[in-house]
RNA sequence: GGAUCCGUGGCUCAGUUGGUAGAGCGUCUCAUUCACAUUGAGAAGGUCAGAGGUUCGAAUCCUCUCGGAUCCACCA
């Protein structure tokens, strides 16, 4: 054996060792109970971070039920991820001088497709770095066809049973990335703002947004104010404008801010369009989906929010309706991923109606069907749900699965078209307006979008005719399902579960599910884990996994989330070449709290190599021994047995802690505390087994003393194992290397029992 | 406006049913052709944020205060 242990020339070949052995891959055996976790899928287009090398959790827990000898199953498999792929890939041809407006949307998709389909084995590749025991025999992508036609069979359940609507409402839209977002979609930051004092007549209002009064329909005031008593039911009048608007009464208008009066705008504002709902108000926009200003006068028309808002203050000032203005900190919503003002727009939207799918949800966790750790999290979980918004499941962008939704082109004329004409301009319109100069042919070919109204209808099957009108004139719906709906079905579809036909899921669902472990980062606990258990129990009756284990995420020494801005990313694949998977691995276990931040820093790292080391040199002392007491394979020697003649003190209290340690790792791992479970292999390891047993013994193996050499080997071929789902490489390579007549593998080795 | 987490040696953090404080890195002193200098032996260094309470006993449980972080929420 070399002298010390350099990982990069034993990872691969061992990894290979264990995937040609068919290790990862369990077979179904109904006499057993499974083990199984379904990796939180990365995005296809994410080259590997420190996050995904938090897997380490999981494969611990993969590994240790794989030596207990349960069927375990470690599923992988890659996200399309809509917006954050589209986004990524926009910004690439931004780079080329092209903007998305360039392609028809077939082309679009099919370049998104190919720049996706790079990374997404890159990031394969750099798992197995990392030593994962993933069954790569049923691996899955998002976009493949048996994943998206049970997802597509999904929607089509829920529409069939009420739960699907379409519904013209404030959505929160990001006029850069040109698309819709859910609640969950939207961050938010507090702002250095002005609050503009504005005159209207016969009351005078507050407003953040004066480039919005041109749509405002009434002015609100609360009904508890006596201030206003009088004037409710009587008129205001915007100013420049000069139009005559209701004074109205309700409760949400707050006494004590601004001047008590609230000027109503439904069609930019939530609260407002609520408001308006309940007075029977109508909402007008007068900012479009590209985020320019109509509805308003000429002057302001065409520009955008923030030079409307100069301009109109301006007029404002020169007829004496500026009151005063007054700095004001508030929170704006802004896009998640491109940092843009979020607009609260009016649009048509497809939507699930979640509240009566959340409430098996909420019964489940209660139950404790599924459990949280740590615990704290099913409080917040719960909350959540019990607080739920019906979810709008479309997107305005292309990557991803379309809503199978089709329209008939002359039953509903007023859908809006984009699209390229056959000399590649874009153009713009009403199908009323376009379907004489354009044929449906040139349209459908170069189609990037379209718009239907609210009322427009369509059919769930795609259909050759208009079962109506008989025409031909049939467009899919352009929008595309939030990656979240499709991700919420991943433990169904990866297993194969069969929606429109239960009975005919595969022997896989029948098995595994309901899985054993979801482990993922805490912050994906509503979009992800939340949609999950939604679709596992409104599809199956039956919850997605026993237990939610929340991690949390990998910060830099001085405790601050990496980020490439920042410029204190560890990139984990050049620790792994550096250091080894193994120290990599345990620097990201050892020493953690369960859902505290990961501390990483190169010098943990190194810490963790060095142990490495040292567990190498252990082995190659043993080995020597070994050597001079003439033993050729490691069998020759006796067993170890509890009343092996000639045991001394320091031999019965070694074992005696070895026993300690193996009950340590266990409880760790089987109560998620693997920090401490790996600090007791460790400690155990080095400071009681290297540094005080083995210095202790090095006279009586100098006297031939064999009761020594077996204790020895052991303890430390048990340690070994007990080592091995923290640092499954180097414990795999010395094991491979001990010479002995029957070839195993570690990696399939019985878990040291403590009795 | 609700809610959660954190505050332990110079730095970064462990410390699972309460029993006289631990690790990694750093510092200091020794040792060393011994499996390993990616080493060994040893040392210095903490009133466990502060105050009060429960208890025979609290870093650990309860209350409050201060400081830091985060999540949720339609504050114009």
């Amino acid at each position: 054996m070399e002298k010390v242990y350099e990982s990069q020339k034993f990872e691969e070949e061992i990894y290979q060792l264990w995937e040609k052995s068919h290790y990862f891959t369990p077979e179904i055996d109904n006499k057993k109970k499974p083990f199984t976790i379904i990796l939180p899928l990365p995005n296809a287009n994410d080259p590997m971070h420190m996050g995904h090398a938090l897997f380490t959790i999981e494969d611990i827990m993969v590994r240790y039920h794989r030596m207990l000898g349960e069927p375990t199953l470690w599923l992988p498999g890659a996200d399309h991820a809509g917006i954050e792929t589209q986004f990524v890939f926009e910004r690439e041809l931004a780079k080329q001088g092209k903007s998305r407006f360039d392609f028809d949307r077939e082309t679009l998709y099919q370049r998104i497709w190919d720049f996706a389909e790079k990374n997404r084995h890159l990031n394969k590749f750099q798992m197995k770095k990392l030593g994962f025991s993933l069954d790569w025999s049923r691996y899955h992508y998002s976009l493949e066809s048996e994943i998206v036609n049970q997802v597509l069979a999904t929607f089509k359940k829920l529409f069939n049973d009420g739960f699907v609507y379409r519904g013209e409402k404030m959505v929160n839209y990001c006029t850069r990335c040109g698309t819709a977002f859910s609640d969950l979609e939207v961050d938010h930051v507090e702002k250095e703002d002005f609050l503009y004092f504005l005159d209207y007549g016969s009351i005078q209002i507050a407003t953040t947004r004066p480039e919005t009064i041109f749509v405002d329909v009434a002015i609100a005031v609360n009904p508890e104010d006596n201030r206003f008593k009088d004037l409710v039911g009587k008129k205001a009048v915007i100013p420049i404008i000069n139009k005559e608007i209701p004074i109205i009464a309700d409760e949400a208008v707050e006494i004590d801010f601004g001047t008590g009066a609230l000027k109503i705008t439904p069609g930019h504002d939530m609260t407002d369009f609520e408001i308006g709902q309940r007075h029977g108000l109508s909402a007008i926009s007068c900012i479009t989906f590209d985020g320019k200003m109509i509805n308003c006068p000429e002057e302001i028309s065409g520009l955008y929010p923030k030079q409307a808002r100069e301009k109109t203050l301006e007029l404002l000032q020169k007829q004496g309706k500026l009151i005063k203005t007054q700095p004001l900190k508030h929170t704006v919503g802004i896009c998640y991923r491109c940092k843009n003002i979020i607009e609260p727009l009016l649009s048509p939207q497809w939507f699930v109606k979640i509240a009566p799918l959340a409430k098996p949800v909420i019964e489940a966790a209660k139950k404790g069907q599924t459990k949280f750790f740590p615990t704290r999290f099913k409080k917040l979980f719960l909350d959540w749900m019990e607080n739920i918004h019906d979810w709008n499941i479309s997107r305005q962008i292309v990557w991803g699965p379309r809503i199978p939704a089709w329209y008939c082109l002359d039953c509903n004329p007023e859908i809006k078209i984009n699209f390229l004409d056959k000399n590649g301009n874009l153009v713009s319109g009403l199908y009323r307006e376009l379907k004489d100069r354009h044929s449906f042919e040139e349209i459908k070919k170069g189609l990037q979008s379209l718009t239907a109204p609210v009322k427009a209808t369509f059919k769930i099957e795609e259909e050759i005719n208009c079962p109506h009108c008989q025409s031909s004139h049939l467009l899919q719906e352009t929008d595309t399902f939030d990656t979240w709906f499709l991700s919420g079905q991943w433990p169904l579809t990866t297993l194969g579960y069969n929606v429109e036909n239960p009975e005919k899921s595969s022997e896989d669902f029948k098995y595994f599910y309901p899985t054993s472990v979801m482990d993922t980062l805490w912050d994906i606990l509503f979009f992800w884990v939340g949609r999950m258990m939604i679709f596992g129990l409104y599809l199956t009756k039956e919850v997605p996994f026993k237990l939610v284990h929340l991690h949390s995420r990998v910060v830099d020494k001085k405790g601050q989330k990496m980020s490439k801005s920042k410029g204190n990313v560890i990139d984990p694949l050049v620790m792994s070449e550096k250091y080894g998977a193994d120290a990599l691995r345990m620097s990201l276990i050892y020493g953690i709290a369960p859902a505290n931040d990961i501390v990483v820093s190169e010098e943990k790292i190194i810490a963790m190599r060095n142990f490495a080391n040292k567990i190498w040199n252990i082995g190659r002392f043993i080995l020597g021994q070994m050597e001079e007491n003439g033993i050729a394979n490691f069998e020759d020697l006796p067993a170890y047995q509890d009343d092996l003649p000639g045991l001394q003190t320091e031999d019965k209290q070694i074992i005696k802690d070895f026993i300690e340690t193996i009950a340590k790792v266990t409880q760790g791992i089987e109560k998620y505390h693997f920090g401490l479970a790996s600090e007791a292999i460790y400690e155990f390891l080095w400071h009681r087994f290297a540094d005080q047993y083995i210095e202790h013994t090095k006279e009586r193996l100098k006297q031939k003393d064999q009761v020594a050499l077996i204790v020895l080997r052991h303890v430390y071929l048990k340690s070994l194992m007990l080592l091995h789902p923290f640092m499954p490489f180097i414990t795999e390579a010395i094991w491979q290397r001990f010479p002995r007549k029957e070839k195993t593998a570690l990696i399939v080795s019985p878990w040291p029992k403590v009795k």
